[in-house]
RNA sequence: GCGCCCUUAGCUCAGUUGGAUAGAGCAGCGGACUUCUAAUCCGCAGGUCGGUGGUUCGAAUCCACCAGGGCGCGCCA
């Protein structure tokens, strides 16, 4: 027995099966599925064990199917099994099996669910990684929601979690921030330039224009007065860079961490490019790809259509990503000698696997796309047999709207809508699950006014009110009865029945396989719309108790059918707020 | 030009990894409050799953081609 009553029955139909077609190949039964039936009139559950099996044994499905439902019928939890369509065996469950789930919950609460499927396998989740050179935004928030959902499904599903962040403080991202900064300083210091005359002495121009950068100026000021420039103009970057560099770093890092509290986002581990670069790690990772061949100087083809302007054919060092199904092979030096991005993010990825990753799981914007096949025949080349695995999930793009219309501009940092302002409008819980009632790569419309709104058609509000109501019921028994999940785990449930409390139940019971189901499939959405569709069997039911009095939750009369309704609400509320932990949403006890 | 992602009801989206008659919400129409909060619920109506072929017992799902939308395509990270 397990919490997962799919994963027993299916132990008993692959079992029923093994009778039946002796030497069936294992990868055959690895193929049996038990699946909850869409229809009731099918039965609880339904299984393709005939369909998968017929092949190899060379009889016909609907015989194979006769056979198991002889095999199956009143045996364990199985009531009734019945052959259907071309072959499926509709397993109809003893009333009594599902209603042992409700004590199952209740004893192992918001842990209901939790498996050991994941075995324990290291898996590496990194996600946000946003650069820092600026508050974050709301396609960062995308990520992290996603990237830390499913880090906490999969630890749900058993596997060995590290959540990790790489801080992007190498390349030239970060001397523009740093030039950016001494602006902010310059102006601090009362400088008589204009913002276009600094500009022109900057190299690139000035980029990061965004009062976000004006405390990191006054900070240096206040700490260093003038003495960073000369009469507050520009000195030689030799006397400011690193400094400057470094507390904008710093600043910008802390700003992030700040607003990645807000959200409830918290991360095992914090990477540094630049501390890996400055170990050499990239050089050594370049050296290890080269002892295996994968290394050579070549030109690569101009691109198809429209080129650069400023292209000219030029030998560089390649990666042969070709070798591991990439379209074309990679440049890993730039023409100045320095490493490209993808080097110093090879050596990254090696040095995950070196500490320890089985699995390597990247969250990235859709932007990145194009990076996907590059990536994973880089892990392929460095994993060789150890079969670590890199699974990446592209997060698209986040079009925030308030009353229909696109909301783009911030004031504080200048062109995008940065998170803390819609934590501020919005609230975390909101955010939180509001950016997970998607699928990660499908584009989103983030309606701010959809996402604060008390209706069904917002799935925060409707979830939280299902676990609210639970809980209004439960502090109205209480009166009466004892109400701890240990004294309603004894609570004799015979009196369970009717049809909604029964769809109640069943979906109770679906909550571990949706959980293993949505880790295998990197797909933490799924929970979403399974909580939404939860609330929508617990308001229903708790509707019809409107209509039939024989369905309210309490009944002053008759207290052996309060406690088993008592404790199947008291089960819903664990499930939802078992979900909802996965989701980093906190659940609420009362609506105001 | 090439690669990746997307296309499902009038609108916004699910679809349990290839299963049975494709499901929700909104909008529309009709109902349910003396009650554990009606911020909810019930019913009706709404579909050529972008198109055409293919794979097989079976396709919204896999493959090929086409159309439309998005993202990307050597010294950005």
């Amino acid at each position: 027995m397990t919490d997962n009553i799919f994963a027993d029955i299916r132990e008993a139909v692959v079992t029923a099966l093994a009778h039946v077609v002796p030497d069936l190949p294992a990868d055959i039964s690895a193929r049996v599925e038990v699946t909850p039936t869409k229809d009731a009139a099918h039965g609880d559950m339904a299984t393709n064990a005939a369909m998968v099996a017929s092949k190899a044994a060379r009889r016909k499905p609907q015989d194979i199917a006769q056979a198991l439902v002889q095999a199956l019928s009143g045996t364990g939890m199985i009531e009734k099994a019945e052959a259907a369509g071309p072959g499926f065996v509709n397993l109809t469950l003893h009333a009594h099996a599902l209603r042992a789930q409700i004590p199952a919950i209740l004893q192992r609460g918001e842990a209901y669910g939790d498996s050991t499927g994941g075995g324990g396998v290291r898996v590496n989740v990194e996600y946000v990684s946003a650069n820092p050179t600026g508050p974050m935004h709301i396609g960062h928030c995308r990520g992290a929601v996603v990237g830390d959902a499913l880090a906490n499904l999969l630890s749900k599903a058993g596997f060995s979690v590290t959540k990790e962040y790489l801080i992007n403080d190498a390349g030239g991202q970060v001397t523009a921030l740093a030039w950016a900064a001494y602006w902010r300083y310059l102006q601090a210091a009362g400088t008589p330039l204009t913002e276009a005359e600094f500009s022109e002495i900057v190299p690139g121009g000035l980029q990061y224009r965004g009062e976000y950068l004006i405390p990191v100026g006054e900070a240096l000021f206040a700490a260093h007065g003038p003495s960073l420039a000369e009469n507050a103009k520009p000195a030689d970057p030799a006397l400011w860079f690193v400094l400057v560099r470094d507390t904008a770093l710093t600043m910008m890092l802390a700003s992030i961490r700040e607003d990645l509290d807000l959200l409830g986002v918290h991360f095992d581990v914090f990477s540094s490019e630049r501390e890996l670069m400055e170990t050499g790690a990239t050089d050594a990772t370049i050296a290890r790809l080269e002892q295996l061949g994968l290394i050579y100087e070549g030109t690569l083809e101009p691109p198809k259509g429209k080129l650069p302007d400023d292209w000219e054919a030029r030998e560089q060092m390649l990666f042969r990503s070709t070798q591991y199904g990439d379209d074309v092979d990679r440049p890993l030096r730039k023409s100045d000698g320095s490493n490209t991005y993808f080097a110093n993010d090879i050596s990254y990825h090696a040095d995950k696997i070196k500490r320890g990753a089985q699995i390597m799981i990247d969250i990235w914007g859709a932007d990145h796309g194009g990076y996907v096949s590059r990536m994973k025949a880089a892990t392929r080349a460095l994993a060789g047999n150890d079969g670590v695995q890199l699974d990446v999930v592209l997060c698209q793009i986040v079009k925030v709207l308030k009353g229909g219309e696109p909301v783009r501009m911030s004031k504080r940092a200048g062109t995008f809508i940065t998170l803390r302002d819609l934590l501020e409008e919005v609230g975390r819980d909101a955010v939180r699950f509001t950016m997970l009632t998607r699928k990660a790569d499908a584009q989103m419309d983030f309606d701010i006014d959809a996402a604060i709104a008390q209706t069904r058609e917002n799935p925060v509000f409707y979830v939280q009110y299902a676990h609210a109501r639970c809980r209004s019921v439960l502090r109205a028994a209480a009166a009466q009865m004892d109400t701890t999940p240990q004294a309603l785990a004894q609570a004799p449930l015979d009196t369970l029945a009717d049809p909604s409390e029964m769809a109640l139940i069943r979906r109770l019971a679906a909550w571990p396989r949706m959980v293993e189901a949505a880790a295998l499939a990197r797909e933490p959405h799924r929970i979403a719309f399974f909580l939404y569709d939860l609330a929508g069997d617990f308001h229903m039911l708790w509707n019809r108790g409107r209509e039939d009095a024989a369905l309210r939750f309490i009944q002053a009369e008759r207290p052996v059918e309060t406690a088993a309704k008592i404790a199947l609400v008291a089960a819903t509320a664990a499930v939802i707020r078992s979900g909802l932990a996965v989701m980093g949403v906190t659940p609420v006890e009362e609506m105001r």
